[in-house]
DNA sequence: ACTGTTGTTGATAAGATCACTTTACTTTAT
DNA sequence: ATAAAGTAAAGTGATCTTATCAACAACAGT
């Protein structure tokens, strides 16, 4: 039930986008010194959420990232879809990426029990997670 | 976000002995059949359950496994925990096994946006499988 | 005591994933 | 033109997952 780094270095580095919204861009050493991330892996990351068009990039001198969605709009649920994929426990409880579970021995779903407490796990986690945005997120944090 | 295998095997496991609890014992190859587990694998998992006081078995013809604690003493929480270690999402919140975050930049912990979100979603995970028990499992299993 | 069945242990390994690192290329402002 | 900055792909070592295999130990019933 672990959260990767990958999500986790996402989180924190949307978080300072999230600071700086409409009034700044950041550079990737930036977010990497203040959040302290690896820079080369952050890079990795931040493309991911580029394609994912959450960010959007400028090249060159004075260039850096910046949020292209509103804080609000963005859910620390979809970016941990992103970066991580479901948040389901389970291949067969995901609403997002619903998969079925060859080896099952419960042909009909709803007979499966790992696969009725699963859910109601997979409903708690993104009724959390899919209902807190950045901008929830950032106002969580302490002023600099 | 994901369950491990063995944890999913473990619990399907325990769901099997929990069905014959008081009636009969189980040999690893009928649990392994009936839930389609690889025998071998299954052992391993049987192995670190025995180890952790849960189940216990018995050698020889006529051997198999058993549960030594009542279904309903039980919950998925403990198990999952035996098999794959703490629940919550990242260690700085588990209460069962917390380590501090090395590369947190958040010196004082109650700052950190990160491990409050997951903090919230630990709570609701724990709180949903350390109140369900073997016994709430097996009663949601259709009957043979 | 013997025999067959079962449990225990340890070694091994393919494959995936994680957390980066390296290298090379492209774009932009000046 | 050039230096600063971002883009992109490939590679790497460590660890984890998911097993598989073989050898050995224990036990029950005859």
């Amino acid at each position: 039930m672990k959260l990767s780094k990958k999500s986790e270095y996402g989180l924190r580095a949307l978080l300072e986008l999230t600071l700086v919204h409409g009034k700044a861009t950041l550079q990737r050493h930036d977010i990497a010194a203040r959040q302290r991330i690896p820079v080369e892996f952050l890079e990795q990351i931040l493309l991911t959420l580029k394609r994912a068009g959450l960010i959007s990039s400028r090249r060159g001198v004075n260039g850096g990232y910046i949020l292209i969605k509103q804080p609000n709009e963005i859910t620390l649920g979809q970016v941990i879809r992103i970066l991580d994929g479901p948040l389901a426990p389970i291949g067969c409880v995901s609403k997002t990426a619903y998969q079925k579970c060859s080896d099952c021995p419960y042909a009909n779903k709803a007979r499966c029990p790992v696969q009725q407490v699963m859910g109601t796990v997979r409903d708690a986690i993104a009724g959390i997670l899919d209902h807190y945005s950045l901008a929830d997120f950032a106002a969580d944090h302490p002023k600099s």
